[in-house]
DNA sequence: GCGACAGTAGACAGGTCTGTCCACTGCGTC
DNA sequence: GACGCAGTGGACAGACCTGTCTACTGTCGC
């Protein structure tokens, strides 16, 4: 493989297609767009992915990689066991109050995504992910029932990514963050 | 005006819209699809409606009136100021546990809209009266700080829909019951 | 009977979308 | 210099979508 200086269209076409796919909707843009802004010639396009929703795919698996490790370093930034609980959300927050951001990708994408196909494939992964980090984070926090309180805070974090989304309201950070911090302690206040 | 019997062209219109786009979402389903499953003529839609753009307006706001009144009647049910706020999580449970339940419509419909366009407009209206009834009804509880249990509300509101589309877990019903009692009488015990 | 009216059936225009194809161009390697 | 390779640029096919238009039909009130 050849040492190229310059990005590769590849990287080109998964940078266009992250800014646009994201801002506009995955139905919204158009295969032209994406080139255009990337760059590149549409023969290009389909001989690196081979069709639309392939790139698509890319485009969400790029989100993904991209949020797990966001999260995860947050998580162990922190060291004592409820922190490393919240620090997903303090993660989440940070990213609420960017300037932008349009809440959850997947959650944009499966809203028009066929049954089955590689949105829902895509989207079904991340989330099982993060329904089970906040699992074993509460368990590791000594929660009673680790399990009810992932399913408390795994609603929380859709809510805050929607709210977000929709209202253009980016004081949703703080409220996430204090609404984590009352459901954790109520469940670590429940112990016996 | 005729006392026809049989439904008019508008009300089937409006049915096959609402089942068609709320499945399947509003880009993803083209015109001849409503149509047909109406046993319209096309000239009768546009006839009726200009565009298909009005027809998704009416669908929206016809899921908007149908939520304020399914909401509004679990209120008013409820006599007790505390129940009376729960009650909109009651309604909200029922729904979600419905079979074909499929998240928010204003959502989903969102996800691919344009900015400033119809479908952000009839959803910034339900929003905003949801918002409102629940700092409300908080005020009416007793609620130290009503605009801040309702904004946690709030999200818990937005994350269940959301839950319950991408999971495809109606357990997500019994969670959400939980959560809003947490979070309700946490408001409430803060009271000096 | 007759006109008004709501609705039907379908052809058609014009646009947009995905995906294919072909001839061509730099560039690094041998 | 010849070759392979990654990429370019644009024309093109075929599908689908919204919206328009014309000609027709059944029904009700007068």
């Amino acid at each position: 493989m050849p040492t190229t200086e310059r990005t590769s269209a590849r990287e080109r076409l998964l940078a266009a297609a992250n800014e646009l796919f994201y801002a506009e909707g995955v139905h919204a843009v158009g295969i032209d767009r994406v080139i255009e802004k990337a760059g590149v010639a549409k023969a290009s396009l389909y001989n690196t992915f081979g069709s639309k929703d392939a790139l698509v795919g890319e485009y969400l698996r790029g989100r993904q990689d991209a949020n797990r490790a966001r999260i995860t370093a947050a998580v162990e930034h922190a060291d004592e066991p409820r922190a490393r609980l919240l620090a997903v959300f303090e993660a989440q927050s940070v990213q609420l109050a960017t300037p932008g951001y349009r809440g959850c990708a997947f959650v944009a994408a499966s809203a028009e995504a066929e049954p089955g196909g590689t949105v829902e494939h895509v989207s079904d992964e991340y989330r099982a992910w993060l329904r089970g980090l906040l699992t074993d984070l509460a368990r590791g926090a000594g929660a009673p029932d680790p399990d009810a309180l992932a399913r408390q805070l795994y609603l929380l974090y859709d809510g805050a990514g929607i709210a977000v989304r929709m209202d253009r309201d980016p004081a949703v950070a703080a409220t996430v963050r204090q609404t984590a911090e009352l459901l954790v302690d109520a469940a670590l206040r429940s112990m016996v």
